[in-house]
DNA sequence: GTGAAAGCGCTAACAG
DNA sequence: CTGTTAGCGCTTTCAC
């Protein structure tokens, strides 16, 4: 079966026997149109069942209606139970929907990943690039504010060279408090699984982790994982060979915390009267724990609802903080 | 600062003094081009910066290069921790990658989302769509195949109307296999947890338990949940109080077992010694479950990638298989 | 208030 | 092998 050719414009102006100009008009809500027609056009459209021609559209008038966010990340990363993404995903469709924005979701691990992402943005399909995830130095936003693309950052870049604004939260803030309940509830040797430290999230936490120490006796026992909990498993290990006597952990992330807890079980350590594990995201899995996970908890649906804020206010021509950093919060359950 | 207009097709014909056809031509490698002015146009194409307008592009070619992936689907249903979700998109993915054609994810839970999607279809965003997590009577796919959009459902579809081929997994094959495990150990009162009755996915797990018990002398106990892990929670709680001495229980997926794994525990019930539990899905949180989850694994990835090779089959104009139906396979692990 | 006409940036015949 | 030409479907001045 033929594919049923689409309506265009001109079917549309030859049944309501009005111009393209005027059905154009009509179709986009101008207001100085006559009553009379407008009804007219509208019964044409509906009749045909015409939508307009987006490539058409947006080739006279610069603009898509659509805005990328894109993860720089293998697909199992960015889906795996770890709830950081989508609720960014969250904030930012909500956010975005409101504004009657498409969302179009883009994933890039690979060198080509990057290099289609650039071409899918330079090519004009989108009006604006979000940008979350990012490992190491990231050329991917510099080259697209480059090229005049309203671009904003989950997280700081870590690329000197990129200026364009990003939303973060309060790593320090977090950890610090984590880490001070740990020394309140009076233990003494307090070890930490870091994230990988080709991302802000895991430098910062580690950074601020290191900074509550300082100001104790205590010294710093440190295993790095990447994130997933696999290597919660794989570094909680490390941190038992290094030091038998530790009686705590903070997890630079919930995951990592459950592979953590995984193993201490295995190693016969009771939670938390042995060792006592506090995470950090506070993502739903946290609440289902044996035991339940102490963690610090960041407001994912907000990072993406500013992010989404953010180039929204670039692509309108406003100015925007170049900064927004958001609160954490302790939240304090069975596990320390 | 003003955004660096983007290169056209005609500069970079002046600065490599040729026409815009070679320009063209040179850009999507036709082969009838002389050495020597390909690597002109390309030195200037280089210097230039120069990426081709899309919405030019297909504005003539009506092609985009682009397919939509669609989950009919609330965004923290499709990244909860679910790992199907995942599986699939990372499945598209590949396939879609290798046959150099972008992904663009989209989430519809509204009626009003699904009129954007469709709009965003129909109006020529994409070459094709994929259509996952159907609920109820879907009309999208069989909207867009009627507007001459090529279109691949995930999971059989319950519109009778819609005629678009899908791509399935063996619910009876599998649940089969689960069930008739808890009969051969010996168990006599088997509950499930069956999964939404408005999604292929619940409804066909429910039917192959029913019929699965059919053939013993045991009577079936229902509860039906939907998918979520509180769900699952629930779900076994009012099993537990319909028949207290039930003494394994299918359930339709990994996060609601995970979900009731925690009621047993709060009700005392050791599994398996008291209550085995059978899972479906086998996402990773099976392997960390307390204990670790029994369960049929479904091909999540291939499923991704067979949907997404049979729409790039349609937009090609060859002929598809209407239905495509993959093995499941049961892991035995320790919860029954 | 409405129509005519120009042109967005590109590809694809068709000549040469 | 390369250039010329004619649109793809739409928005947008500019007249009327």
């Amino acid at each position: 079966m033929v594919p049923p050719a689409r309506p265009t414009l001109e079917a549309v102006a030859q049944r309501a026997g009005v111009s393209r100009a005027t059905v154009s008009r009509v179709v986009n809500g101008s207001p100085r149109v006559a009553e009379e027609i407008q009804r007219r056009v509208r019964r044409a459209v509906e009749e045909l069942g015409y939508v307009p021609n987006q490539a058409a559209r947006s080739l006279v008038t610069q603009r898509t209606g659509s805005i990328a966010l894109v993860f720089s990340e293998e697909a199992n990363r960015v889906f795996s139970d770890d709830q950081v993404f989508p609720g960014i995903i969250r904030g930012v469709s909500q956010e975005l929907e409101a504004a009657d924005r498409q969302l179009v979701l883009m994933m890039a691990h690979s060198p080509a990943g990057h290099e289609r992402i650039q071409r899918y943005a330079t090519g004009g399909h989108v009006d604006g690039v979000l940008i979350a995830s990012m490992h190491g130095v990231e050329p991917l936003p510099a080259t697209l504010q480059r090229r005049g693309i309203p671009v904003v950052c989950g997280g700081r870049s870590l690329d000197r060279a990129n200026r364009s604004p990003y939303v973060d939260v309060d790593h320090a803030g977090g950890v610090g408090a984590a880490v001070r309940r740990l020394l309140d509830t009076g233990r003494r040797r307090i070890a930490t699984i870091a994230g990988p430290q080709d991302m802000v999230a895991g430098i910062d936490r580690l950074a601020a982790y290191r900074a509550a120490l300082r100001d104790s006796d205590r010294r710093s026992i440190v295993a790095v994982g990447d994130f997933t909990r696999d290597s919660g498993v794989v570094a909680m290990r490390q941190l038992l060979a290094d030091d038998p006597d530790l009686d705590a952990v903070f997890v630079a992330s919930d995951l990592m915390a459950h592979g953590a807890l995984r193993t201490l079980r295995d190693a016969g350590r009771r939670v938390p009267d042995d060792v006592a594990v506090i995470g950090f995201d506070d993502i739903e899995l946290a609440r289902f724990t044996e035991p339940p996970l102490t963690t610090v908890r960041q407001p994912v649906l907000d990072i993406g609802r500013r992010m989404a804020g953010q180039v929204l206010r670039i692509i309108d021509g406003q100015t925007v903080e170049p900064a927004l950093v958001l609160d954490t919060e302790l939240v304090v359950r069975q596990s320390g």
